[in-house]
DNA sequence: CAGTGGTCTAGACCACTTC
DNA sequence: AAGTGGTCTAGACCACTGA
């Protein structure tokens, strides 16, 4: 029971630490244990019952730290057995996609873009497997322009599904971009990016002022809402030199053993 | 409530939902709730004790809940007046680095690699500059070349810090790539990736077999551990057409209001 | 000062897995 | 059968903060 005193061991604990939580001192502690490699990939380390006299708390405490250990994927949970230090398998890098605005105006410079082209049509066959959809969805195709100054920045070919975000249609993008725009529209979604190297296309390396097949950054994301109904397709192609992507680390683990 | 009969309380919670947990339930109705729109980016979210009355159970289970939601950055809470939902701020994608040899066999080709060049020295300031190292640290520099069947994948430039990784000295990494080899001797690591989109260098080209200044992917990309040591750079350096990053979604949030 | 979240306890029962 | 984690309870005290 909490009966004899459970203040005074909470007392103990808190003047032990000072300023965090019991929770977040267990938890560097472990994880510091882990990422300095004393306690090395596939090793077991103390069950719940041992951290808890350990650190002279109830079992729920220590239960906290190692299941949110768990779902970080830093170790492994396996009843009767124990818990293991995860072996990183591969890494991965998280890579912020900024609005273009943002990105030019990180930059120091001056944003603005233009619409160049603007058509409403029904999905073709080619625009579907962009979209990843089905049906011959009602589209708005764009083409868009952003400027970092007065020098071309990147290209913007992008797909509406109308069905799916009906207000577009009604929209002019003025004073909007139309990837800002959507971002508000349809806050919680998700995307699948692909990233590459080409050389710029005749009409595009005319839009963006640069020789035809000169390399360029091409980034295209195709965009779903949560609910599952596709989006937007855009295809963003930055000028070689022009840009580039930053992203930081991330290790990304696998159940040991 | 849970005072007459915790057990059957328990029960009936299991009944009604069946498979999962009541965590995951609660869990699931409140992102369900938040991804598709019903509860808007602002919105004030029920306080601790309402979700306790409605879904019956203690109050450390919607804590629970909550605490988790918050720490994915998908609610904030501020005590006194409520919890939030967050309003996505940017996207991230998140971006597998796999190993070549993975890469390549995901293509369905015979994978092999080859050092080209291997020298020791201290780091000049160029190399600081791409380790993000302040002293003159000694080094490994490498050169290596990775097929997919019989034709060059990608091009590898590599330095290591010796003082660090002093095994790299040693190795002769003809049976693993100096990429896997370090991974597994430094697990826990964290890296900063710069990708962009350039013309390939002439001695790369001739590596590569393809045209000096033909468009290339570049990834660049510093590693060190957790504990602050730079490890190793590398520039990858991808055939333009022949490689493709593919990226999946994340929503980022910021604090709302 | 009162509402809200932050943290913690001392149990309890259950499920799963290996022995 | 026993060890281990998974989940949950019915409280408790504290800290913060807005009215």
């Amino acid at each position: 029971m909490g009966k004899p005193k459970p203040g005074s061991a909470r007392g103990e604990g808190r003047a032990d630490r000072g300023l965090t939580s019991l929770h977040q001192r267990i938890l560097s502690d472990i994880q510091g244990n882990i990422m300095s490699g004393r306690w090395e990939p596939g090793q077991r380390i103390p069950v719940e019952h041992e951290l808890m006299l350990q650190y002279g708390c109830s079992r729920m405490t220590v239960n906290k730290v190692l299941t949110q250990l768990a779902r970080e994927g830093i170790i492994e949970r396996r009843r009767k057995v124990g818990s293991f230090v995860c072996r990183p398998q591969s890494q991965s890098a998280i890579l912020p996609i900024a609005d273009i605005k943002l990105e030019v105006e990180a930059l120091g410079l001056p944003y603005r873009f233009e619409i160049l082209q603007r058509h409403k049509r029904r999905a073709t066959r080619a625009d579907r497997t962009l979209l990843r959809a089905e049906e011959a969805l009602p589209m708005l195709e764009l083409v868009c322009r952003h400027f970092a100054k007065d020098e071309p920045f990147c290209d913007e070919y992008r797909l509406i599904n109308l069905q799916a975000v009906p207000g577009a249609a009604a929209e002019d993008f003025s004073l909007i971009s139309p990837g800002a725009w959507l971002l508000r529209q349809v806050p919680w979604n998700e995307a699948e990016n692909r990233i590459r190297a080409s050389g710029a296309a005749p009409d595009v390396a005319a839009r963006l002022k640069i020789k035809s097949g000169s390399p360029c950054l091409i980034v295209e994301r195709t965009t779903r809402s949560m609910a599952a109904a596709p989006i937007t397709f855009v295809r963003l192609t930055y000028p070689g030199n022009l840009h580039e992507l930053v992203a930081t680390f991330t290790a990304l683990t696998s159940a040991t053993k």
